[in-house]
Order: structure tokens, then sequence, then C-alpha cells
DNA sequence: AATTGGCACTCAGTACCATTGAGTGCCAAT
DNA sequence: ATTGGCACTCAATGGTACTGAGTGCCAATT
């Protein structure tokens, strides 16, 4: 069983070393924390958190290394957030103050968080899965084009041009419009999916051709891929361009970090599958994103509100990476965010 | 002054380096490629090579690497375009096949791009500051939000929410867009700040407060940030994580290209000033980029037609890329992307 | 005048010690 | 339970020698 000093030995050794970057052996303790014991103890205490497996040796004669599992233990239990200096907390207002825009707001999030942490910050848009679709909007745009806009009532628009087989003049138009209202608005992203899919399917079986019925087959293809886009939420990243410094972290290469920025799906998931606490926050460390291709990775993430959907923020670094910064930095930003949206919802 | 032999030999000397990455002696080019003569008259030629500074020796008693100047001169008058397979042909058209979407277009065809080069593809759309604004529509969301949407007669599109000061009914909505109409519609985009600008004056020269009036000002103020932003063209990127790849490449870090790829205003400003040949193509080779703190790193690029307005297509990557691929590939890419669109235009 | 074989020379890379020192594990003493 | 002592391990460092690919130059050849 692992001591109380024990755990605070694992304490001293994460925090070393991920400052120093190099193992840390019992000497460097003694003479750094103010334990109050000799070095022979603590090498009794690292042996016995070496049998945990929360620490390990990387060769027979150097000192420690914390383990992903000591990562584990200390971002639980050990780790106390580092609360944010007073020129950060307004670094975070000046970022982000001043915009309306949720796309808007959101990038500069990604920006702050960036900058505050030093690592790849990531933040997820709010759920649109559950989101209301508020509105379809088409515009012609003359030439057999019609302009199809989305808008949800979070405040996420998406649009695409079609092309139509014929010219529609004005009144068709709005006709298209209205049909298509009716199948989609006000309903979720995902039963606007279903409806739109028994849309085509009932035309199919009703062969009473109605003059736009081609027009209005091919503009609901559109809206439901669309739709099945919206489903996926999204990502905004900022500071890939960091990852470029911390190469000595990532055994070989940071390929599969530069990978999973560029295929968002992956950290979409990732990010998804985490569990958050009481608080809103969620650490994945290491091998626990194996699955993910990221075993040398970390992501720490922190829930935030908007308008009724919940999403998330987060950094993405090498698994020796500053928890307790970072999970500040990150609950900072996800409250900071939350105020932001929530507030704004109102004022609207 | 260096003999026809002589540029020869610098052509080899280029192949191989790009091929293998070691510096490349007088023993392998006599090997590898059938020079009629002996490795001391390659020897002779390397060495008036190197007087012209066309190679270098990085240590005194090792083979010899293209510089900067040697690659252009390659590029210029000794690189003959590979053509593409039949198998990479039908890879591109399998790509792009089947998308009317600018948007998507564009996308499939960076990621075309990349897959075929090995490289970071960049594609730039299609120039907005002279295409003309077609469309101009305002949507209400409801609860003082204003969608405003614009569309370029190029395909774009390009909305923001706005938060209006007070409820408004569906007349008001109609009204602002006429009024909004008027002003930007069918000018371009650069005309249309203009008018944007010339009217938010005026308004103010003007103290006959009309209802609207508060309304159309910040609504102005929204459009007239759309413009500016459409004037900057935008990229798209696809790739980035190959540069993990050639890290060797790379005298130490990526990090300059990384960050070039985040910042897209460089890569913008490189891709603008690169002066093409008569095909469309160009090359910025090494220390040419010294300016955008790209020294290391090569681009070529090929221009593309689509409704009138020109853009370019390219791949980022190390100074030692295999250039006559990726400039039969940028080239094939950007043709094929002209026809597509073109085309598309008159179908439309 | 161009080409070539020959030759001395250079120097990065590799391999092979020997040395150093930080750190460990273990044990007997406290 | 803690500690000082001690033998041991092994990565890192540095020095030495060797190897070999490659060069520059020159005199001889075509």
């Amino acid at each position: 069983m692992v001591s109380e000093r024990g755990l605070q030995v694992l304490q001293a050794i994460v925090q070393d070393y991920v400052e120093t970057r190099e193992p840390v052996g019992s000497k460097r303790i003694v003479d750094r924390h103010a334990f109050g014991v000799s070095a022979a103890t603590i090498r009794n205490d690292m042996a016995l958190l070496e049998d945990e497996e929360l620490i390990v040796a990387p060769h027979t004669s150097s000192g420690r290394v914390p383990t992903d599992k000591g990562y584990r233990l200390f971002v639980d239990h050990l780790a106390e957030l580092r609360p944010l200096s007073s020129a950060q907390r307004s670094a975070i207002t000046a970022f982000l103050d001043g915009s309306t825009d949720l796309d808007d707001i959101l990038s500069r999030t990604v920006h702050a968080l960036t900058r505050l942490t030093g690592q790849v910050a990531i933040v997820q848009y709010p759920s649109f899965a559950r989101a209301n679709v508020s509105h379809v909007e088409l515009v012609d745009l003359g030439g057999s084009r019609v302009l199809v806009i989305l808008v949800t009532d979070t405040g996420r628009v998406s649009q695409r041009i079609v092309g139509t087989p014929a010219d529609l003049d004005e009144g068709d138009i709005g006709q298209l419009r209205a049909r298509m209202s009716v199948l989609v608005t006000g309903r979720s992203v995902g039963e606007g999916a279903k409806a739109v899919t028994a849309a085509l399917a009932e035309r199919r079986d009703q062969p009473r051709p109605l003059r736009l019925d081609d027009v209005l087959h091919s503009l609901l293809l559109v809206v439901s891929e669309e739709l099945e886009e919206f489903r996926q939420d999204r990502l905004l990243l900022a500071g890939s361009a960091t990852l470029a410094r911390r190469e000595d972290d990532f055994q070989g290469s940071i390929y599969p970090l530069l990978q999973a920025i560029e295929e968002q799906v992956t950290l979409l998931r990732l990010m998804g599958e985490m569990v958050a606490d009481g608080e809103g926050l969620a650490a994945s460390i290491g091998r626990e994103n194996e699955a993910f291709g990221l075993s040398e990775a970390s992501v720490v993430t922190g829930d935030y509100d908007a308008t009724g959907s919940r999403a998330r923020v987060g950094v993405l670094g090498p698994t020796r990476m500053d928890y307790p910064t970072n999970l500040a930095a990150v609950r900072a930003v996800a409250h900071y965010l939350s105020r932001l949206l929530e507030e704004d919802d109102t004022s609207r």
C-alpha cells in the first residue's frame, strides 16, 4: 500500500518531471521539496510507487518518470488547480469581449485558450443534434441555381448552392420554400433528417407528378446531406504549430497528433467519450487514448453551456503536460464562455 | 561557364539528391547515369557548378547538394514535367466528380492534391475582390436577430448573425433588404465596401432620422466587415500532417511551416506574389521565401480559372522536393479544376 | 583542349574503449 | 520506520583509432 507521504512523493515526481523533462531521482526530491526525511526513505517510497506502477525507471540506474497511471492518480487526487493570474483573466475577457456572432466568439475562444496554455486548443461547437431547425430559406440566384440555407435556434447557419433542372420563377421558389419549411422547421436536426427521408420515400410511392416534384426531390437530398453534416458537430482548433516545439515529448513523431488534428472526427469522438467530473472537467491521459492513436497525448476538457446545449473546450498536448495549469485554464475559459453565451441569449 | 554536360550533371545531382537525401558524389553519378565519361571528368564539371553556386558540398569531403539557385535552374530549364499516370488521372476525376457546390469542389480538390503529391496541398478560393455581389438577403430569426447573407456571382456565400436593437416585423425586414440591396447588389466587392462606407458617412450628415436608420446602420457595419473579409481570399489546406514525416528536411523544426499553415495570411501573400509562367505554373524555392519565414520550403502553384476569376492551387513542401512530379500534379489539378468550374458555369 | 588515371588528403561516421556520476537496491544499525 | 553506508548499474561523455566515400590536383593520354 502506498503511504500518505508516498503520494506526496508521486506529486513531487510529477511536478518535477513536467518541469524539467528529466527523470527525477531521490536526491532531487529531497533537495527541492522539503520532506523531512532522507533520500533513502524516499527511495523506499519510490520502490512502492513502482510496485504500484505509478512510476517507472526508464533505465536501471536513473530516476523515475510517472506512468500514465501515475498521471491519472495525480490528476484525480493530487492536483490542485492553479488559479489563473488576474492578468490571464483579463486576457480572456479582452480576447472575447465585443463579439456577438457564434463563429466569432468560438474562434476567439480557441485562440485565447491556446495562448493561455501554450497547447493545441480545441473548441467544440454547441451540439446541434438536439437543437431545432428554426429556418429554412431558399434564395433564387438565377441561372438555375438556388441557395439553400438552414438555421438552428442555437445560432448556427449552414448553406449550400444547388443546381435546379430548370429556371424557376418567384412563385415556384415560394412554393418550394413552403413545402420544405413544413418538413423541417421546428424539429430537431435528427428528426428533420428522418422527416426528409420519409418524404423522399413517400414521393416515390405516390406517382402523381407535381410540377416541382423533381426540384423538391433534389433540394431535399441536399437538405438531408446538410442535416447529416450538422449532426456531426464541428471543432475549431488553434495552436497546432506549438506541437513542433514539443516533438521530444512524442517518441519519434508528432504525426499522429497532426493527423488527428486534420481529421477532426477522431478528436470529436475522443472528446465525446470523456467523462466529466462534477465541475465539468475531464482528462484523458496517454494510453487511455490508445484507441485513437494518441497514446502519447493527453486531452483536458471542460464543459460549457450554450443556449441549453452543452459542448466542450479543451487542450491537446503531450502526456507530460502541466495538468493543474491546463485544467484551470480550461475551466476558466469554459466558465467565461458559458456566461457569455447564456448572457448573450437573454440579450438577444 | 557551365557546359552542356555540366547542366546534365546538375540535373542528375538534383534527381539523386531528391531521391536519396544524400549528398551525391562523382562516382554515384557515373554509376547511375550513363554519362560516357569518367568520374574525374564529372568532378571537373562539379567544380564549375560549385563555382557558379549551383551546388555546394556540406562537408569538405562529401558529395554535393543543390543550392536554391541550383534548384531554380533545374526547375526553369532542366525539369521535364513527369506526366501523371492514368491511374492518377482517374483518381483526380474520381475525387472531384459529382459535386456542384464550390466549397465541396475545392475541398475535394485539396485532398486530391495532397494525396497525389504527398505534400501539403493548398487551394486558393477564386478571387472575390472583382466578383460581383449578386444577392443580399436578410432573414428574420426572431428574438431580435437577423441573419445577413451575401452571395457573389462566383458562388461564394457568406453569412453572419446580427443582433438588432428591437423586434422588427416582416415589413421592416423587407424595407431594410431593399435599401441594402440597392447599396451593394451588382457591384464588385471592393465597390460595395466603398458604397457602404459612403452610405454610413452620408447618414451622419443627413439628420433626418428614419425609423429604421439605426438598424440599417448596424447592418451596414456588418456588411462592411463581411465585404472586407471577402476581399481577403481564403485558403483551403490539407495534408499538414505529412510534414511530420519530413522533419529531417527542415533544419531542426517544422515550426515555421505549421505556423504559416495556421496563419493562412502568410501563405496567401506568398502565393499572391509568385509569378506564373505561360502555363500558369510557378515555383518559389527556399530562400526566395525568406521574407515569409519559409527559407527551407518551396511552393509550387498553378493557376486555374473559375467563372472569369483566377486563383491558384499549389503544394507546400521542403525545398528538397520532387519538382517535376509536383509541377505536373499541380498543373493537372489546375486544368481539371478550370474545366470543372467553367463547365459548371455554363450548365448552371 | 578535353579527358582520364593516379594519388595524397580531408573528414564524417563508426566503433571501441575508459571514465564519470547520478541513481538504485539492499542491509545492518539506529 | 528510518537512515547511513556500500556495491552495483548503466547512460552519458570523451578520447582514440579506423574506415571509406569523396575531393582536388597533376601529369599523361587522346
